[in-house]
RNA sequence: GGGCGGAUAGCUCAGUGGGAGAGCACCGGCCUUACAAGCCGGGGGUCACAGGUUCAAAUCCUGUUCCGCCUACCA
């Protein structure tokens, strides 16, 4: 109670529920999460990975933005004017599926709204639902900038969009071809590449017998066997192709062999791609629907037969198979070339097939006329920015695997035949043909004044505009203040699984458009597991879902133990335990502080500066032991090791704050003296403020609360205070080393405790023989904190020669324990600690002794280590003596 | 097929040339007025296997086995 009358008070248990909201809603009141306004700051920035705007906040986000904001919120702290940029993404694909779903509910499709109302509902629904995952992200305590919040359709970066579309197209960077794509039939568009996720598939290889015919098409009576996977292409085929070099076919190319089922005749091709080992060494050749066979239709000039349609069911080019679904065809087709005797024998099969990844639907290599990105103009300055450090990957053995894809790189296919997206900026004349792409939608067209003219109907792959995320958000093409402050970003926190999907591409078309990387560096981090390590999905049903854990254990429970499972390279496996068990570290800050506040008991606590020579040497140890925890913190976040200072700082706030230090000063925090009294409330305060401050980052929502209780606080939100920083000055060895002679004392004496049984309540005296200097000297003046944490009553001191008889020894570095207990003692399992000790000490003797034999050792090693080596020597004799002694003393007693 | 990573205590991992560590779990003892979501003590590991380099290897090199993930046009 304080003499002002004010009542000074703590809660005592941490009820995190309405102190989370509490916080983040003044932080955003009070503009905390926009930039300081202050030219002469040095900035920090970064965009966020934007989640789909169908998106619900997982794991992975979880982590994602924690990370994020563990980093952003270091930075402020740390002097920097700061900005994160938020925002979402149109997600083409996946918005469009929703969107269609519930059309599908009221029993219609998108055609029969028509393009424009279907637009109109997509865009209710992005009003209504979309962006839910913004108020769950401020829910995780991200401290973004909402008032430069994004999206990708918004009109500031469709303009975006639109000029990196129409200057790459007048670069002759974007072409439109003809070209084989992957189809998703489910989805009705083309994919990229990287939109194909492969599956190891149990599948066959059917063997079909292809017959040769002469030159007025009459069967030879000779064939040639194809092994194939996807018999139902054939009926497409163009040709049969066979390595050149391939004894068995060589005299075959040139000749003709009647196509069977479709009696179309086709060539026999020679091709060095053709792998005379696998399967019989004869190839079909599907140039409409595989990847490789186009490119062999293409060297020889072969003709495509495009069998498919947007379903993926056999068309019109299928004569009798038409209208059947693929796998339907391969059955119909199967069975009558078993019937026919051309199917000679089908064999198992594993291999790779390709799904689409938003629906797991198998994806069709399909021709037809698609809009390309070319890759490698691009992609070259891209590899290269990363090869010369301009940024820097983290972990840096990314590199190789981005290396290897900016190499290998196909060009970007980026139309979809989709409606929800960027509409590609092209029209084509029906009079004269023209292509048109401009910046204005066009009313004629510019070569033959026709007005006959119709847009594109594809629009853009949602990566085409994600690439431009870095510049786009900040104003480009404008030249925005925002744009000249915070280009190049800072930092790109993602997971590694977008590598190629967008960092590669934001790479890409940041230094083509800015002629600057569009971040320093790129922070990959790993996936988030379940604890047997697989990957969760809701199918498995081994989700671990954020909004209901930190519901359940508090926001900065699941914020710290992300953080401190953040290990670089390396998955996290999560689970609900581990969540729980930091629940206890957040529950321990709280009470760690209350028990400094409840024995200030003043909100008008006037704390004392901070000097070494005021303090005593658990004060002067603590101190020390922040700065230590100070560097090692900061040095982490700079190198992006979550894990280690969220590691550290529980170490530290734990087992040094609360277990030894706390421990300690409660006698003085409670003293008569005030002067006392103050010093120690005041070493206390001081560390546990410096603790808030560095813990604020990785756990904002318990530090800020705690610090709205602190009775001096320099700036009014922890969120903006200093972040700590390290004063050489109060780094104390002596003192580290003089408690840890205590400690060991203490933790000396407590084990006789244990292990003999006495009571945790009983007062046990202690007599101490101390051999090496100053720890006489050390004991005397830490004499209480061995009373007190040892629970013992009187700590006297032994000459040489003088040991007690009966009593529990405990040999430590620098003194020997006594403990007199008589009756308690059992002798025999004394004696069989000290002989089990005793061959312990001997063997690191002996492997010592070994060394420092060892001519080489001593000749090569550096001196420090040999000198190390001599000292350990020492030590080992020194005990081995005391244990004797021990020894000899016990038997006699017996 | 190619690439990357991993194998250290029951579990999750740190340690990357000089005396095997942490957290959790486990066992034993404590309601010591901040915290039983706690305190104190304890047991527990041929550092996957085989070679090599070195005065010295969990750590560097080579190979092997197993486990992940990524990538690829063997139809």
């Amino acid at each position: 109670m304080s003499s002002t009358g004010k009542e000074y008070s703590i809660p005592k248990a941490y009820d995190f529920g309405p102190v989370e909201q509490k916080w983040y809603r003044r932080w955003e009141e009070e503009g905390l999460f926009r930039p300081v306004d202050d030219p002469n700051r040095p900035t920090f920035s970064m965009v966020i990975p934007p989640p789909n705007v169908t998106g619900v906040l997982h794991i992975g986000h979880a982590l994602n933005n924690t990370l994020q904001d563990i980093l952003v919120r270091y930075k402020r702290m740390d002097g920097y004017a700061t900005l994160w940029v938020p925002g979402t993404d149109h997600a083409g694909i996946a918005t469009q599926n929703v969107v269609e779903r519930q059309l599908a509910q009221e029993k219609l499709s998108r055609y029969d709204l028509g393009r424009e109302k279907f637009i109109e509902r997509v865009w209710e629904w992005k009003k209504k639902s979309g962006g839910r995952i913004i108020e769950q992200l401020k829910r995780l305590g991200c401290s973004c900038d909402w008032s430069r919040e994004r999206f990708t359709m918004d009109e500031g970066l469709s303009k975006a969009v639109r000029e990196v579309f129409v200057r790459l197209y007048e670069e002759g960077l974007i072409y439109r071809a003809d070209y084989i794509i992957n189809w998703c039939p489910r989805c009705h568009t083309a994919l990229a590449d990287i939109e194909v996720e492969h599956e190891e598939t149990e599948g066959n290889l059917w063997y079909i017998k292809y017959p040769v015919v002469g030159e007025d098409g009459t069967p030879t009576g000779d064939y040639i066997m194809v092994a194939t996977t996807r018999p139902e292409t054939m009926l497409g085929d163009t040709a049969v192709a066979v390595n050149p070099e391939d004894g068995r076919y060589s005299h075959l190319v040139g000749k003709k062999l009647l196509l069977p089922l479709v009696n179309r005749v086709i060539p026999v091709v020679g091709d060095d791609h053709v792998d005379p080992e696998f399967g019989t060494g004869a190839v079909k050749v599907t140039p409409a629907h595989d990847f490789n066979d186009f490119e062999i239709a293409k060297r020889h000039g072969l003709e495509s037969i495009n069998i498919f349609d947007e379903n993926a069911s056999v068309n019109k080019n299928g004569g009798k198979y038409a209208g059947l679904e693929r796998y339907e065809a391969r059955k119909a087709v199967v069975s009558d070339l078993e019937r026919e005797g051309l199917l000679e024998r089908v064999e198992g099969h594993r291999h790779a097939v390709g799904h689409c990844y938003r629906c797991k639907t198998v994806v069709e290599p399909r021709l037809s006329k698609q809009w390309f990105v070319k890759i490698k103009p691009l992609a070259e300055p891209a590899l290269e920015a990363v090869r010369e450090g301009r940024t820097k990957l983290v972990p840096e053995s990314w590199y190789r695997t981005y290396e290897e894809w900016m190499t290998n790189i196909r060009d970007w296919c980026i139309s979809r035949q989709i409606w929800w997206g960027h509409q590609i900026p092209a029209w084509h004349c029906e009079e004269c043909g023209e292509l048109i792409v401009e910046r204005q939608d066009p009313s004629s067209c510019p070569k033959c004044g026709s007005q006959k003219i119709t847009r594109e109907q594809d629009v853009l792959d949602t990566w085409f505009s994600s690439a431009l995320w870095p510049f786009s958000t900040l104003g480009w093409p404008e030249e925005t203040d925002d744009l000249k402050r915070f280009y190049p970003t800072s930092v790109l926190i993602t997971s590694f699984d977008i590598l190629f999907f967008w960092v590669a591409r934001m790479m890409m078309m940041g230094i083509h458009f800015m002629g600057e990387v569009p971040f320093r560096f790129v922070y990959l981090h790993a996936l988030v597991r379940d604890k047997e390590g697989k990957k969760m999905s809701k199918s498995k049903g081994n989700v671990i879902d954020p909004l209901e854990i930190m519901e359940k254990y508090g926001t900065d429970a699941v914020r710290f133990t992300l953080a401190a499972f953040a290990a670089q390279g390396r998955d996290i496996k999560l689970s609900e335990e581990r969540i729980e068990g930091y629940k206890h570290f957040i529950n321990k800050i709280w009470n760690a502080s209350r028990l400094i506040l409840l024995n200030i008991n003043d909100p008008d606590f006037e704390p004392m500066e901070v000097h070494p020579r005021d303090l005593n040497l658990p004060e002067r140890w603590i101190v020390s032991r922040l700065m230590h925890t100070i560097q090692t913190v900061r040095s982490a976040l700079d190198s992006f090791d979550f894990d280690v200072a969220a590691r550290t700082l529980y170490g530290f706030f734990w087992h040094e704050f609360c277990d030894w230090f706390l421990e300690m000063a409660k006698p003085h925090m409670a003293a008569e003296d005030e002067g006392e009294r103050k010093r120690a409330l005041s070493v206390a305060l001081y560390v546990l403020d410096n603790c808030l401050r560095l813990l604020h980052p990785i756990i904002p929502f318990v530090t800020e609360e705690i610090w709205h209780h602190l009775p001096a606080r320099p700036q009014p939100y922890c969120m903006v205070a200093e972040y700590p920083k390290e004063d050489n000055a109060l780094i104390d060895s002596d003192a580290e080393r003089a408690m840890d002679v205590l400690t060991s004392v203490i933790g000396g004496i407590r084990n006789v405790r244990a292990e003999l049984g006495i009571h945790p309540g009983a007062r046990i005296d202690v007599l101490i023989h101390p051999n090496e200097d100053g720890v006489k000297e050390v004991i005397s003046k830490g004499e209480i904190y061995i009373r007190q944490l040892a629970r013992v009553s009187n700590v006297g001191f032994v000459a040489d020669g003088k040991r007690p008889k009966g009593a529990a020894t405990v040999i430590l570095n620098g003194c020997e324990l006594f403990v007199p207990l008589k009756g308690l003692l059992d002798v025999e399992e004394e004696l069989k600690k000290l002989h089990k000790k005793k061959s312990g000490i001997l063997k690191d003797l002996e492997r010592s002794k070994k060394k420092l034999a060892n001519e080489n050792f001593l000749s090569k090693a550096p001196k420090e280590v040999v000198d190390k080596e001599r000292e350990k020597v020492e030590q080992f004799m020194e005990l081995l003596q005391k244990i004797e002694h021990h020894q000899k003393t016990l038997q006699g007693l017996g």
